[in-house]
DNA sequence: AGGTAGTATTAAACCGCTTCGATTGATCTT
DNA sequence: AAGATCAATCGAAGCGGTTTAATACTACCT
């Protein structure tokens, strides 16, 4: 560990010290070929011994190449501090520390732009690929494939632009929570959505009705909420207030598309008295943290989400290198993680011990 | 809205079409004197037109700086996607946006380091400034300091290194729990805390017993916890086991020196059937989102997270561009946000609406 | 008119790295 | 032994800005 008391060192110092060209220490920095062995001893020597570190901006003005990634996220996934995205992100900075890669983590108003309120990182150049996480409006991904740099998304598809993606299993989830539901013995299973213009909440929803389909199960089409904006708590409170706070039959489970949405429909259940699991039994995706808080826990589906944030990276990573535009789609696993909201498991579990089976992946290059 | 179908422009390209030499260009660019009007409006006119924006790793090794700012905070309090510090780190990200910054985020881990291990910004100089979000090993601010850059602590102070630091006024907000528990008829009020080593944490212990002190109210031994490590949901837990869980006197109110604390003993009280506020009055610090979740939910002290982020950023620029290494420190308001878990409300408001004081500050350069 | 003091503009050096084409030296052919 | 081939190294140009020192232009005095 030593001081940068002095000057900093550049690589004419390296190579000043080691008898060489500069151009002979560059080729060693970037393993070109060509390079004696010893050569190369000696330059790495000396580069540890004066704890040399090539400047990046001089290293970008050369190269063109900024060494950023640029994680886009709108405004309204990220300021609510969506835990789902948080994470996302974290798995993203893991993995793009090991490429030697900054992320540079920006939030972006959900749809209509101009030059003015872009990114900056895009109008100076300041990266070399974009992740984008989550659903964003069209225009935004018209420009940003303008660019003609490298993109992925993650938990978002656009089956138009054949663009890169990295999303959960969210078919397998929806069908495992179904048939959860089915062997608990439930006839009457609801849908608590949202914009069905969500490709993963229309994956879920359509798993949910090939599943019920597929064991001949009839759905009223009163127990089907796809009207609220946004799977937010607050919308998924709303939702339940209206299929439940009639008089109508009620189902007696309801799934709800994720789990803000479904501690919403709890919070309402909680109000107007009607039990969890006993009544309704609730289930909901991507379980995040506070789906552990609520009483009853919530039965919920695991989504791996700093994988995909990693994964996403690797894969970027990969398009920046190779200048390939392969589009490639991931699917991560997901698991069911049954608790108490389901109706399934009676006692509760002690805090936070929660073993979840380790993530396989499925990849299908397209 | 402008494709970038060709080259990039650089400055020689607005050079050219303006019919000036690079020079001016770059003078009006950076905003400095002895260039005539009619010249800097030519000029600015070309650089619209072109849609110019300067490179920034151009700037970067022409000015020696990078026009990043470093996001450091430590693992555990970002991996367990603690809201809090998500919420800094968004208010700072604006901000930047504002001056014209990026924030380069990255954890690292709490305390042993070797250059190893060194966030890369640090040895790229890829930083003009630093910031450090949450407590940090004193290693780490050792490193920091020796690096010569600006440095701000953002919910941290360590009096021995004269650092700039923005902080929440614990104080206060520990002043009006205890306060607020008094109004409501208690005297057995027990605190819930973790490693007093947190300033924050050591401040709000004190401020409780101060105002406990200034109202002639004793308080047993057996009502403090201050043995868990961190203060996070599970120790909460086992601290209320420990406390609550004897047949000894129990206090009647306990202030946790955060949420996760304070939910945590909610989650055992809720085990142990010992019902909130009626034989147990919690309260919280911080008001996370999960504190509107739970049931009772918590009351707590609203901190203004986002704009301790970006008043951290604030001043962080102002000491890049001044050069200064004037140390100040801003403490940001606070305010006591009552809920059911107190006992002082018994009606449930409705879902996610509450209006809450904006902040003020006080300000104290030093 | 000539000198001077500013003000506005510019040429050129420089920041630290990569890369291309040239050069050198060694090895292989015939 | 003279070319040819190939590996290793190097010199110099270039990336796109900033900045310094020199120059050109104005306006103002006397």
């Amino acid at each position: 560990m030593k001081r940068p008391s002095t000057r900093r060192s550049t690589i004419e110092d390296v190579a000043r010290k080691a008898g060489l060209s500069v151009s002979t220490v560059s080729l060693v920095l970037n393993n070109k070929a060509n390079v004696r062995k010893e050569t190369r001893k000696k330059v790495q020597a000396v580069i540890a011994e004066l704890d040399y570190h090539p400047q990046r901006s001089a290293r970008g003005l050369a190269t063109q190449s900024s060494g950023n990634i640029g994680f886009i996220l709108t405004e309204d996934h990220f300021s609510h501090a969506e835990p789902f995205y948080t994470k996302i992100f974290l798995g993203s900075e893991l993995e793009a520390r090991q490429h030697n890669y900054y992320i540079l983590l920006t939030t972006v108003a959900s749809s209509v732009h101009n030059t003015k309120e872009m990114p900056r990182f895009f109008l100076e150049r300041n990266v070399d690929g974009i992740i984008v996480a989550g659903k964003i409006g069209s225009s935004w991904i018209e420009y940003i494939c303008d660019m003609g740099l490298p993109v992925i998304l993650i938990d978002y598809e656009l089956p138009r632009h054949r663009l890169s993606a990295v999303t959960a299993d969210n078919s397998s989830g929806a069908r495992l929570v179904v048939e959860h539901l089915l062997k608990l013995g439930h006839t009457k299973i609801g849908f608590l959505g949202a914009d069905l213009k969500h490709p993963s909440i229309a994956e879920r929803y359509n798993a949910y009705r090939d599943t019920l389909a597929a064991h001949d199960v009839a759905v009223a089409q009163s127990w089907i909420s796809t009207d609220e904006p946004t799977p937010r708590l607050e919308n998924g409170y709303h939702a339940a207030r209206r299929m439940l706070g009639g008089s109508a039959a009620r189902p007696t489970a309801l799934f709800a598309a994720n789990d803000a949405l479904a501690l919403g429909c709890m919070k309402f259940c909680k109000e107007s008295e009607i039990p969890i699991p006993d009544a309704l039994a609730v289930v909901g995706f991507d379980n995040i943290e506070s789906g552990l808080l609520v009483e009853p826990r919530l039965t919920t589906v695991n989504v791996h989400r700093e994988e995909m944030g990693s994964i996403a990276v690797r894969r970027l990573v990969e398009m920046i290198r190779d200048k390939s535009n392969l589009v490639n789609r991931t699917t991560t696993q997901v698991e069911l993680v049954i608790r108490e909201s389901s109706g399934a498991r009676r006692q509760s579990a002690p805090v936070a011990k929660e073993v979840l089976a380790l993530a396989k992946l499925k990849e299908v290059a397209s």
